[in-house]
DNA sequence: ACGCGCGGCGTACGGCGTACGCCCGCGTTG
DNA sequence: CAACGCGGGCGTACGCCGTACGCCGCGCGT
């Protein structure tokens, strides 16, 4: 396995496949493979049952066609993965955009979370290389939109952005491991709590940690109302917004 | 695979563990395996090579044991990660409580950094139950001391640290991505988006995605000064530090 | 008419996690 | 002191994975 990592030494190669640099072979021209055809039923695949029940198999299989097959226009799982994630991004929607800087990155980080919520595998694949494709290209250049102007630099701009979507996607998977959990276990999260809470006090006795026990009971009595990830999410993100405020007006005021 | 998933349904179980409730057999007492080290050789090797290299067959090989040995007290592969995230956590310093604030989160997000700079593979250990260890109990203990008594309700400190320790894992994530990037490749960061760059360009004219272009370049310059994830890692802290400082100033004026 | 390039794929290999059941030596018991 | 049972240790084997390799047969350019 490694699986999702280690992609083909060969940069051209993965380029000319994120970038769909190649007409479709003349000859044959029937119901024949392509990228799109496999990445399309890749992604089916692991939106329906996850990234674990994602095998070069499983796609063969789900186009009537022998596993081998697949690595004519592939050159391995990775290089599969790598292209998944970026024409996931490229479903996203681009609206003009309006309102202030707040409002609009408030946007981003919304649209960038149904994403997750929608694809929850691309919060468990792993790319060390940067992926570089085509629709990632088109997204960061549509969100850079919503930070550009406001009077930071290149590199802070770049840096607010990354640090936006470095929350959406922390609380993606926070939620998504909910999720996840609830699925495996069959039962909710607090349901999961409860069956531990017990053991649990058998080691922990309440005063060797007081501050967790109290804390831990009042968040996870959020988690028992079923919005503990909503709240992390929606609470982080103004605290963020907050802080990149904090820096915009410095600029404004003062450069 | 599915691997570092789906520990065993029974909590009991794993909880034990994790705990170490288990007398060490009275019998043998000699050099006989353990939870201990097994967990200490998982670690080890985690270190050195990265969270693929740890295999089960592996693990038995470095205790000079078969691999099935390692099942006596282990029941598989995820509660093995389970123990040694633990077992990591054990190791972090919990300074007394000293400065403001401020000064106390920050530590704790550097602390935090270093923790996973050391043990790289807590990155990519993916676990779908929280771990419950006792000394994630502790960690969870003592990093709630900073923002104790500063006029935050018991679910906002849960949420501020959720918030502080997302970003330095984000942060910590990207930066292990460049090392990885580094040691797969042999190139560094730069070299590697210099060899990139004439088939980017190939596909992406710069007057197609004018702000992604010129940022993107920008941001670029900055890996190539090899400190783009610890500028990502400074700035972010800052703005969330900021925006957390928001809160607890109204909650201070206020209340 | 012919050959060759390429899409398609069967087989096989090495590696993984781990189920299962055997062995053997010790501590306990009669 | 002898018999026993239990539990640690482990060899083997199974079913999965990603993918290297080489063959086959079709359709096109000559």
């Amino acid at each position: 396995m490694a699986s999702e990592r280690k992609a083909t030494a060969d940069p051209a190669r993965s380029l000319a496949i994120l970038w769909r640099t190649r007409e479709p072979t003349s000859r044959s021209a029937g119901p024949g493979l392509s990228v799109d055809r496999i990445v399309r039923a890749a992604i089916e695949i692991a939106d329906a049952e996850g990234l674990d029940a994602l095998t070069m198999r499983r796609v063969g299989e789900a186009l009537g066609v022998g596993t081998m097959s697949v690595y004519t226009y592939v050159p391995g799982k990775a290089e599969l993965v790598n292209v998944m994630v970026d024409t996931a991004y490229g479903e996203m929607p681009r609206p003009a955009v309006e309102g202030d800087w707040r409002a609009r990155l408030e946007r981003i980080a919304r649209d960038n979370l149904a994403l997750y919520q929608r694809h929850p595998w691309m919060l468990r694949a792993e790319t060390t290389r940067p992926v570089l494709g085509p629709h990632l290209v088109a997204k960061y250049d549509h969100e850079l939109g919503a930070v550009d102007g406001i009077g930071l630099t290149d590199v802070e701009m770049d840096a607010v952005l990354t640090l936006v979507l470095g929350h959406v996607k922390s609380a993606a998977r926070a939620a998504s491991e909910v999720v996840d959990l609830e699925r495996e276990t069959g039962m909710t999260d607090g349901q999961w709590w409860q069956s531990h809470a017990p053991w649990l006090a058998t080691f922990m006795t309440a005063d060797s940690y007081p501050t967790a026990s109290r804390v831990g009971t009042a968040a996870g009595q959020q988690h028992g109302a079923a919005y503990g990830p909503e709240y992390a999410f929606e609470f982080g993100l103004q605290r963020v917004l907050d802080g990149i405020s904090v820096v915009v007006v410095e600029r404004a005021s003062s450069g």
